[in-house]
DNA sequence: TCAAAAGTGTTTGCAATACACCCATGC
DNA sequence: GCATGGGTGTATTGCAAACACTTTTGA
C-alpha cells in the first residue's frame, strides 16, 4: 500500500492464496501488516494494482514485495465484490491462487509487511475482509484443478519419490489413495521420469527418485491437459 | 453507460456472455450501442458496474437493461485485465456467463442500445475489445460446466425431449452423441421427469416429454454436483 | 406406403478398485 | 533382528463405447 507514488488502482485488489507443500501437508502462506486496516493480523498477501500493469503482474509483484516469493505457478480464482468486504471503500479484489515449493523459497517480510509464515490450510480461520472465503474458494479450484494438470509438480523439489507425491495429492484432495493404484495411474500419464537416483540417509529401503517431463507437459497444456488423475 | 448519476465505477465493468440454445444450435446474444466507443457494432452486452450493487448484480442490471432479459443462471468467468484492453483509459472487466431459454425472452434492444440480437457463437469474430477472447474462454468454461453441472436445463424450455437435451449437449461440446449411451446415462442421473406428454403436430412418432427435477437438483447443488455427464 | 424420428439391449473392452506380501536399509 | 517405509501383481467390478432394428405418426 506503499504505491501511491506509482499510480495504483485504489479500487481494484489483488490477493493471493500461495500454496505450499510442507511437514506432509498442504500449508498457506500469510503476512502481517505493519499498517491499518489489518495491523498485526495474519491475512492473504494483497495489494492494489498499478495503473500499468496487468493483473498477473500485479500477482506477481506483490507476492515478492511482501514475502520475497518468486517465480511461481499462478491461476486466477475468481473476483470477490461484495459492497461492503472492504471497511473503508469500495475495494473489489481478485483473487489468484499460486503454487509453490516452500524449500525454493526463504520467506522474508517485504515492504509494508511485519512477517510471513506458513501455515496449515485448516488454521487459518478468522482472517480480516473475505478472506476465508478467499482461501476457501482457492482451495476447491485447487482441488479440482490438481486432478487434470500436474500442477501438484509445481509444489514438489525437481527430484521427489513417488511416496512424496503421493502425501501432495492426499493432502490436497483431502483422501487417502491405495499406493500401488496411484503409481499406476501416476505412471500411465508418462509425466514422470525415473532417475538412476535414490534417497539417502534413510533407514529403510531408500526410494527411487523421479524428476518431472517439462516437454510432455508443455505439449500437454497445450492439448487443454487432456488426462486425468 | 448512462449511469453517471448513479455513481458508477469507471474503471470496473462487467461482460457477459449470454448463451441461449435456438435453431438447434449453440447461439449467443449481442447488442449494439448508440454510443462511441463501439457505436453500431456487435459487442457483447456490458457496463459499469454502481458503487452499491455487488459484481453478480451489475451482470443482472446490465443484461436487463441492455436486452431485456431476466431471472437467469448465471456465472463468473474470469477477470480480464490487459493494461490496454479498454482505448480510453485502464477499465478492468469481470466476464460472466449467463444460460436462457431464447423464447422465455423477446429480445428488446434498453438504455444506450440499437439493437439486441442472436448470432451463431462461431460468427462472431471481430468484435471490439478483447470481446473475442471473452467469449472464447466463456465457451470454455460452459464446456466444463455442461459436463458436471446439469445447467444444460437452463437452456431449454420446462417440457422438452431427450433429443432436444441430446442435440443442446452435442451442440456445446461439439461432439455428436450416441443416443443410447446418452439416455442411459442422463435417465440415471435420476434429474429427469418423464411426464404424460408427448409432442404434437409432428410428422412421425411423437416423442415422450421430460421436465426437469428440481428437488434433486437443488440438493445436487448442496453436494457439489457429484455427478457427470 | 413412405419418410422421419422415437425408442430400445447387448456385447466388449478398459479402467477403477480392492487387496497382501516381500524387500532394502539403518539402527 | 527389528522397525520402517519401498516396491510390486492380480482378480473383480463397473462403466463407457459400439452398434441396428422395430415402432409410431403424419402426409
Amino acid at each position: 500500500m506503499s504505491h501511491t507514488a506509482k499510480n495504483l488502482i485504489s479500487n481494484l485488489s489483488v490477493d493471493c492464496v500461495v500454496f505450499g507443500f510442507r511437514n506432509n501437508r498442504l500449508e498457506v502462506l500469510l503476512i502481517k501488516r505493519k499498517r491499518n486496516p489489518i495491523k498485526e493480523r495474519w491475512a492473504l498477501p494483497g495489494g492494489f494494482i498499478l495503473a500499468d500493469e496487468t493483473l498477473d503482474d500485479a500477482a506477481i509483484r506483490i507476492l515478492e514485495e511482501t514475502s520475497n516469493v518468486k517465480n511461481i505457478y499462478l491461476e486466477q480464482v475468481h473476483t470477490f465484490g461484495a459492497v461492503n468486504r472492504f471497511p473503508a471503500r469500495r475495494v473489489v479484489t481478485v483473487a489468484y491462487f499460486a503454487l509453490i515449493d516452500p524449500e525454493k523459497h526463504s520467506l522474508k517480510p517485504g515492504i509494508d509487511t511485519t512477517d510471513a509464515q506458513w501455515f496449515n490450510v485448516t488454521e487459518t480461520k478468522g482472517m480480516p475482509f473475505d478472506h476465508d472465503d478467499i482461501l476457501n474458494k482457492a482451495l476447491i479450484q485447487l482441488r479440482q484443478s490438481v486432478r487434470f494438470k500436474p500442477i501438484g509438480f509445481e509444489l514438489l523439489p525437481i527430484k521427489f519419490t513417488l511416496t512424496h507425491l503421493q502425501t501432495l495429492y492426499e493432502s490436497i484432495i483431502g483422501m487417502h489413495l491405495d499406493k500401488r493404484n496411484f503409481r499406476k495411474k501416476i505412471l500411465k500419464t508418462g509425466l514422470l521420469i525415473p532417475l538412476e537416483e535414490f534417497q539417502k540417509g534413510v533407514s529403510h529401503r531408500a526410494a527411487q527418485l523421479y524428476k518431472f517431463d517439462l516437454h510432455k507437459y508443455k505439449k500437454l497444456v497445450k492439448n487443454d491437459y487432456s488426462f486425468q488423475i
